[in-house]
DNA sequence: CTTGACCTTCCAGCGACGGGAAGGTGTAAA
DNA sequence: TTTACACCTTCCCGTCGCTGGAAGGTCAAG
């Protein structure tokens, strides 16, 4: 069995930032870390496979709130996994819905920069857009 | 020539909140507005003209920050317009970020909602991949 | 005269951290 | 042994772009 991790080691397995793990734990979604004899944060197996859940859910893009509700439905064995299924469809539906007005943003840009020759003139379409959009 | 306006009617002209009028006071990205004799603060047409503008580019998705560029450069009329457009390629490459970031964010989602059952069973491929994801 | 809708300033909080100070600890080399 | 250095601790402030709320002034209608 391997031993216990500091919190920089910690930080090195699982790609969280140390600074994030203490965040973390202070808010709440985490629980408490054992300690050392000297005050230092310990991270055992369990803590570490803990740590990578949140990471792997953050970096998917679910809110620390929301991951706070995926664990709770990890931890319960007795949970639907429809439970999990409709969190992940409000999640993907918010991401949809951040992609399309990008899309539109992203789409409007183009237009716009595509009409202003930028060169050394002073005319410039984009300005004027700012200033007196169309309809 | 209209008269001049309230923050709450300036605010309902240009669809910027009053809170986010004085807001925007208050860090400067906007002049201090001229005050009526009780202290209100009113907004003439130039005043309305200048929060369109800023609303416009906010919209468009513009850091404050870079609104206040935005609003350097409008002012200026020997500035070269692609000073501009380089202004706004710089926000179009964050917006493309973004969304191809989402864009694999979704693929991901999808694959895990759909692999899912999502029934009353416990079993649940989203969990398992959060807890050990592939590779 | 009172009600209610405005307006003013100021202070606090959101999410999700990151920076940096001030101080304790652990280890390895000079 | 001392000293250097990397690590750990807690604490508080700053980020971004607002938003909410408290405490108070002002104004028109009923």
């Amino acid at each position: 069995m391997g031993r216990s991790l500091t919190i920089g080691e910690a930080s090195k397995q699982t790609g969280v930032p140390a600074k994030t793990i203490r965040y973390y734990e202070e808010t709440g979604l985490i629980p408490r870390a054992e300690r050392a004899e000297n005050g230092y944060r310990l991270y055992g197996e369990k803590a570490i496979h803990l740590l990578k859940f949140v990471k792997r859910a953050r970096d998917l893009g679910f809110s620390v709130h929301d991951v706070g509700n995926l664990l709770a439905l990890w931890a319960n064995d007795s949970r639907a996994s429809s439970e999990v299924k409709e969190l992940a469809k409000r999640h993907l539906e918010q991401i949809e819905t951040k992609i399309s007005g990008l899309n539109v943003l992203r789409n409007t840009m183009r237009t716009l920069i595509d009409s202003c020759h930028g060169d050394s003139r002073a005319d410039c379409p984009i300005l004027e857009d700012l200033a007196t959009p169309k309809e």
